[in-house]
DNA sequence: AAGTGGTCTAGACCACTTC
DNA sequence: AAGTGGTCTAGACCACTTC
C-alpha cells in the first residue's frame, strides 16, 4: 500500500474509534512526519485525501482539525466517495444484496448525431445498444438507456447485457475505466417507464446523463439512467 | 499564482485552442519539467489538476491525453466544477442573471433533535431558519429550508437573507466556508411548493440535503433545498 | 531494454495565524 | 517572534508499458 494512504487509513481509524475527537487538532505536519518517519509532502497527501474524504480539514498557519460531521454523508472510504463510478454491480457488493437485471433491449443499431458526437465517433459507426432496468433484491432501482461504440468492444454479448458490462470490459477485454462525466437531473417518469419500475407515471426519478472514458481518454459509453427517486440517494462531497 | 495552477491553465489554453488535439498525447513529464522549467511534482500536480477538471487522463508508463469529451460538463474550471459549493449568488455571477429572492420566513428557533445533531449543537440551541425562493430573471428556480447555528453568526438579519447570507458569512464576519456533505434526491413538489415555484403539484424536484462546513470544521449550515428539475441540471465529474 | 508516469525524500522557502 | 500548513526543488527509486 502507498505511505500516503497508510497514514490516511491510521488517522481515520483514530477518528473513527474516538481516539481523535471532533473538533479537536490533529498533530502538526511536523509532528506527524516523526510519528509515520515520511516527509513533509507524504503528510500533506494523507491529509488531502482525508480532506477529500470528508474527515479532516485544514487551516494554514493553524492546523489540522477533526471534522465534527454526522452522518449525512455515510462510510465514505470504504467504498469510495464517487459512488456510482465502479458500476451498479459494484456498488451493491455487499452479499446481502442482490443485484439481478431485466433486459428489454439489446441491439446493434446507429446511433442519434448527438449520441455519435458524445462518444466521438462518425454518424455511420455502429454502436451496442441495451436497455434494461437493475433490480436489488427483486425492487427495480433504475433503468439504463446504454450505447456504446461497437469498434471498441468486440464480443459483447447478451448474457454480459444481463450480468455486469463493466465485468467484461474490464476483465474480458483488460479495459480501464477511468472517468465519467454527468450531468444530473429530476425528471418524470413515463408510462412505459413506471411500469418497469413498478411505481406511478410522472413519479420523480433520479436522471444522470453521463459519458464514461477509458484511460486512453477515448469515450466508451454514453448512457442514460433513471433512478427511482424514493428508492436511491446520491452522496457527494463538495471542497469550497 | 501557484506554478501548477499556471502551468494546468496553460495545457488548458492549449487544448481549447485546438493547438492540443482530442486523443493527442502531451509531452512527457520530463519534457513538461524543461518547458515550464519545474519539478516533476509540480508537472504532477498540473495533470491531476487537468485530471479533476475532466480534461486529461493519464496512463503510468504511457503517457497522458487529452480526454475525447465533447460538452457534457461544460467549462469545467472557468467556475469550477463544483457547482454550488459558492452559493447561488456565486453560482450565477454572469451579469446577464439577475438573482433575486423571495423569502417566506426568518426566523429563530429550536429546531428538530436531528437538524441539531447535523449541527453538533445541543437539543436547546436556538438556529436561524429561513425559508426562500431564489429566482434569476425572475423564474424561480430553487426553495431553500435553512437552519444556521445562532451562536456562530452574530447580526445576521433579514436583509442579508433577502441578498447573500454567505456573502454576510464570508466578508462580514470574516467565516471561512471549506465544505459541504449532500445528499441528492428526486423528490415531488408539494402543494405550497409548486406554487411558490411556479409548476405543477408533484413535479420532480432535485433535492440536496446538505450539511455545510467552515475551515475549523464547524457545522455553520444545515439546509435543504429543491431545484425545479426541469430548470436546473447538476455537472459532476467522477474520477474510477 | 528503453521509456513512461507515480511515489517519496530532505530540505528550502513562503503564507498565514497566533494553537 | 514563533509556530503552523503549503509549495516547490533536485533527484532517487519504483511500477508499468512498449510511445
Amino acid at each position: 500500500m502507498l505511505k500516503y494512504e497508510a497514514i490516511a487509513r491510521d488517522i481515520q481509524s483514530s477518528i473513527e474509534d474516538g481516539s481523535l475527537r471532533p473538533n479537536e487538532r490533529l498533530p502538526t505536519v511536523v509532528e506527524l512526519c516523526e510519528i509515520y518517519a515520511v516527509s513533509k509532502i507524504t503528510v500533506k497527501r494523507a491529509m488531502d485525501w482525508l480532506t477529500e474524504a470528508g474527515l479532516v480539514t485544514t487551516r494554514r498557519g493553524s492546523g489540522s482539525y477533526v471534522k465534527n460531521s454526522t452522518g449525512l454523508v455515510d462510510d465514505p472510504l470504504s467504498v469510495g466517495v464517487n459512488d456510482r463510478a465502479q458500476g451498479f454491480t459494484a456498488e451493491h457488493a455487499d452479499p446481502a444484496e442482490k443485484v439481478s437485471s431485466m433486459v428489454y433491449a439489446f441491439d446493434i443499431v446507429i446511433p442519434s448525431p448527438e449520441i455519435a458526437r458524445h462518444l466521438a465517433i462518425a454518424n455511420d459507426d455502429f454502436t451496442y445498444y441495451h436497455c434494461r432496468t437493475r433490480l436489488v433484491n427483486n425492487v427495480p432501482i433504475t433503468i439504463e438507456y446504454t450505447h456504446m461504440p461497437l469498434d471498441l468492444i468486440p464480443g459483447l454479448k447478451r448474457r454480459h447485457v444481463c450480468a455486469s458490462v463493466y465485468r467484461y470490459l474490464q476483465q474480458g477485454l483488460g479495459l480501464k475505466i477511468a472517468s465519467f462525466h454527468r450531468a444530473i437531473r429530476a425528471v418524470p417518469a413515463d408510462q412505459i417507464e413506471a411500469e418497469r419500475l413498478g411505481i406511478a407515471c410522472n413519479e420523480p426519478l433520479l436522471e444522470f446523463e453521463q459519458v464514461g472514458y477509458l484511460d486512453s481518454g477515448v469515450p466508451f459509453e454514453y448512457s442514460i439512467s433513471r433512478n427511482v427517486g424514493k428508492r436511491y440517494t446520491l452522496h457527494n462531497i463538495t471542497l469550497a
